[in-house]
DNA sequence: GTTGACATGTAACGAGTGTTACATGTAACG
DNA sequence: CGTTACATGTAACACTCGTTACATGTCAAC
């Protein structure tokens, strides 16, 4: 059975999916969920303890769904990029990466007030992105940008909501790979370059 | 000569570009400038008002700045993007681009606070990134990717400061779009797709 | 020398913040 | 029934926030 504590972390969950992290106060928390900011503390002991078990939840949440993805997704032949863009935008994980996004860039400029709540969410992602690349394109400058694209389409999603056009683009980069793969293919097996000019 | 508004604006600009603008509150603010909350207000009618001649003054000079590279640039032989990318990491420009960052990022979350304060940025951004490509690649997929590539490379340097690594990533993404550019011509002539396999 | 515009400081107001002191309810166990 | 542990509410404290009321300084113009 849940205890009262963990039913509160749900509520707060929710709550805070919805209204973001960087202006959350105690009392309308509280009233939102029907409560006091009495309760809130006597059970967190602090704001900070709050947000700490919030974010805890919400990262284990995201790791169960991320779960399921690769292993749904394991036989499938789409590209693991792809994939992983398919997954973050729907409906169901989109909030979640969302506020943990803001909470990045909360911490990159506010590191003493946010850089508490950052686990090693960056260093996970890369790893995540080193392993789905083959083994000879697995070069920091490549894990680099292709966590950049989809860091930047993904802020680009957060700001304007354009579903259809971020989607695009992430294809258009596929395809961008795939081709560059080819050239260079072709290129190591016989100089092509000088017929470029 | 500068009247004293003028001097107020350009000081408070040289605190916000190291303080960042999610905190500001104006009893700090006065202090660091050696004055009070009181003056501020009397000259900017409201933090608002304030907030809104800072970013403004800003945005003046990260133009001229751009205009005055793109002057020098002009002749060069730099790819666009690279030169963009220079641009942006220098040591004068960066702490502009951050806080203009952070009131993006600031506004996707919270646009009635901080929505007002943002300008047509964006949408001239991708202006510059579709001039700066050649005719045939000016699609909106091509023209969103270029500029989350920027995006999320420059955020990445935001959080880990890391100018080497991000700079090899730009580099790599230039080099992809050239080998893909070829592999396409080539496409073109004939159907080279088929002996990939 | 007085007037008047601009500039500035001190202190307060009302609202909102996280936190705490104190009281009270509920419900299981002896 | 009484005790005890958990749960919850009300009200306050000390603080910070943006803003304002009121007073004062500076300094040029008439």
């Amino acid at each position: 059975m849940q205890t009262r504590k963990e039913t509160l972390v749900d509520e707060l969950v929710e709550y805070m999916l919805v209204n973001g992290l960087s202006n959350v106060s105690l009392r309308p928390l509280a009233e939102a969920l029907g409560t006091s900011a009495r309760l809130l503390i006597y059970h967190f002991e602090s704001k900070e303890g709050l947000l700490t078990e919030v974010l805890e939840r919400m990262q284990t949440r995201l790791r169960q769904s991320f779960g399921t993805m690769l292993e749904r997704g394991s036989g499938s032949s789409e590209r693991p990029l792809k994939q992983f863009w398919d997954w973050a935008i729907a409906a169901r994980n989109f909030p979640y990466l969302r506020l943990l996004y803001e909470l990045q860039i909360l911490a990159a400029q506010n590191p003493e007030s946010y850089g508490q709540y950052l686990q090693q969410n960056a260093s996970n992602w890369s790893e995540l992105i080193a392993m789905a690349l083959p083994e000879n394109e697995r070069t920091p400058a490549m894990v680099t940008l292709v966590g950049a694209v989809f860091d930047g389409l993904f802020l680009e999603l957060m700001s304007t909501g354009d579903r259809k056009r971020t989607t695009l683009a992430i294809h258009h980069f596929i395809k961008l790979v795939d081709d560059a793969r080819e050239t260079s293919r072709v290129t190591h097996k016989k100089s092509a370059k000088a017929s470029a000019n």
